[in-house]
DNA sequence: TACAAGGTGAGATTGAGTCTCATTACTGTT
DNA sequence: AACAGTAATGAGACTCAATCTCACCTTGTA
């Protein structure tokens, strides 16, 4: 999916659920448009204010948090004591992250093994899954 | 393993680095030791407290970080803003959670399916994968 | 017992994230 | 276009997990 896509499909969920527009949280959907990986709340802080366009703390959080809300955007934690935030795709196709240890790079990647193996648990442990995440630790091809 | 087999075990390779013994570690290792699943470093300083072993922040903190460098316990984050910690076994059994939604409670569950997917990432990827970590979200079977 | 290296903790500090509330902007209606 | 009602915004105070400092205490060894 384009980063125009999801920002029109962003409006367009934002807008059905009666919501206005306003103009923090346009900058801030615009910014995690441009970017396909993990940004945490203070970067979009300092991006945003880096590019003349200053936007208060409370509206990067209250944005980022209604965009994980209605499944737009997808948090994720790799142990440094901050969030992390990118954009999620609508038709559930997602990916997941190995951190570096060496150079503490984000990589993503995807593996259709691994998402079926997490379908099965679900019937196994008898419980709802919603959503899950995987975070691989070791070093990146770079690294290794 | 058994409690006491940890805590044995862990002291085997504390005082084979080279470390001496300390009042707070013991408490530490011998809290962990009875508790298998996730406990927050706060959780574990109010506990010493409570149980007339007060121990200070900094050790408490000190301790876990020492273990996880170690490979004697495991630092999780479930999304709440505080890492947790559980004692890790050394032949590499492990588990992972679930979140409840609705309820809050973490659910442990392990599953050999998933850990064949992660392995066989490894190789896909080509790179050399250390550790992971698997969260899933969900409702549990109390409330599911 | 002496001594060097490690261990400990009170309290200050940091920093991500939350909360408040007065102000401003959007949008549908007359 | 003016209005009304509701949503959005942001400066700054606040919270709280985690880190840091540094003077003091313990342990293990010779």
């Amino acid at each position: 999916m384009a980063q125009t896509e999801w920002s029109e499909h962003v409006h367009a969920v934002l807008s059905q659920a009666g919501l206005k527009r306003g103009a923090s949280r346009e900058r801030v959907i615009e910014l995690l448009a441009t970017k396909p990986c993990a940004l945490s709340a203070v970067e979009i802080e300092d991006e945003l204010r880096a590019s003349g366009r200053p936007t208060g703390r409370a509206s990067v959080y209250r944005v980022l948090d209604l965009l994980v809300e209605h499944g737009l955007a997808e948090r994720l934690e790799v142990g440094d004591g901050q969030a992390r935030f990118e954009r999620s795709h609508p038709d559930g196709e997602h990916h997941h992250h190995l951190v570096c240890d060496r150079c503490g790079r984000l990589v993503a990647f995807d593996d259709p093994g691994l998402e079926q193996a997490i379908d099965r648990l679900s019937d196994r442990l008898g419980v709802r899954i919603d959503s899950h995440d995987v975070l691989l630790r070791g070093a990146c091809q770079r690294c290794g």
